[in-house]
DNA sequence: GTCTATATTTCGATAGAC
DNA sequence: GTCTATCGAAATATAGAC
């Protein structure tokens, strides 16, 4: 029953496909498309070569599925947010904040991946994000046009998305350079979760 | 004379290694490391692989050389800005934003690239930024623990950061989407040369 | 479906003529 | 210094046995 169900999901317990999907998903993150060998995702998957090919034909294919994925992560769960109808602006800033920042603790590479593929071939991702429909005309928008006539929204969305991402695109750095280890991160984005939020506030004053 | 010494610069009578060089600067930072082929290098300056190998004996040894130029490019800049004796906090921050966007401007994939080649080979970076000395110890930090006890440096640091080199990390996908084109983000840019350190300022009341 | 062996292509690097 | 022609390794992809 329930036990049978989670046992479906544990690793060893998946299918071909996923494993090789799910290697793929941890690999291309971390390395990016072209720095990524169809031969790290077999060995990730613990798998050969030959099955990748098998289920996905070729590694542009498998990335496609993944980038989509990864695309959709990173940004469709803001849309909804934006467009609640039955919150404050603040509430909407808070809820936003806490819930983006908790997803980026989990997905750390995730903004990189992303933002550098887009760069690194810009033409495939020409409907795969619906800034117009969901964002500038979001129930968000209207609320700000509201408090706030003076504000360019975009230049709102800059910072408030800036304060969020940058510190996980610049991560690396900390690390590298040693001055911020990885529990100080933890609870510097934990501190943010209330910070990011109180400046925001502050800006639609 | 001086007209001599102008047409030296320009493209046509680069010398080779120059030609090379500019030529490697603008594949390396549009595509990645890895998605870079010695092949894309050669054609973008107009000349043969032979010669490629001939100058830099391998693409790792001309990476080296652009990725250190890029780094320094990217962050030694504001190290000095931030240890400015002679002028107060607001000052710094005015200072920097205005002059840190005009070299983004001019350098729009210089974060995305710099940044997304760090993560995909930490190693390599161990010394070259030196985020202890020149930043957490900086004046900048010294006549901010004056001014506003409570707020860690780290912090503001990733807002300001964020708020600057966020919009230069995601102009792929603007562009992409048509919802902003090249002369409308421009127009954004300079605003934000006059929002940020009005938000920045905010933050320290 | 899975595996080993191999074909095919791409890419970094070199040899050698001029 | 510059170029054409190629080598050799690495990487994507496939053939064919089980």
């Amino acid at each position: 029953m329930m036990a049978v169900i989670n046992e479906q999901l544990t690793k060893e317990n998946l299918s071909t496909e996923e494993k090789l999907k799910e290697a793929a998903r941890i690999v291309f993150t971390k390395k990016g498309y072209a720095a990524t060998k169809t031969r790290d995702i077999a060995d990730e998957a613990g798998l050969n070569l030959a099955l990748f090919h098998y289920y996905f034909r070729s590694k542009e294919k498998l990335f496609e599925i993944i980038m989509m994925e990864k695309v959709q992560q990173l940004f469709s769960f803001i849309a909804p947010a934006l467009n609640n109808p039955d919150n404050t602006l603040e509430e909407k800033i808070d809820w936003i904040t806490a819930n983006y920042i908790d997803m980026l603790l989990k997905n750390p590479d995730l903004p990189i991946f992303v933002l550098s593929e887009i760069r690194n071939n810009p033409e495939r991702f020409g409907k795969t994000v619906q800034l117009n429909t969901y964002v500038l005309k979001s129930h968000f928008v209207k609320q700000l046009a509201e408090r706030k006539k003076d504000i360019n929204p975009i230049q709102l969305f800059l910072s408030f998305l800036g304060m969020m991402v940058f510190p996980f695109i610049s991560k690396p750095i900390f690390e590298t350079t040693g001055a911020v280890n990885e529990a100080a991160f933890k609870q510097l984005m934990d501190e943010r979760k209330l910070l990011i939020p109180k400046w925001i506030k502050m800006m639609l004053e």
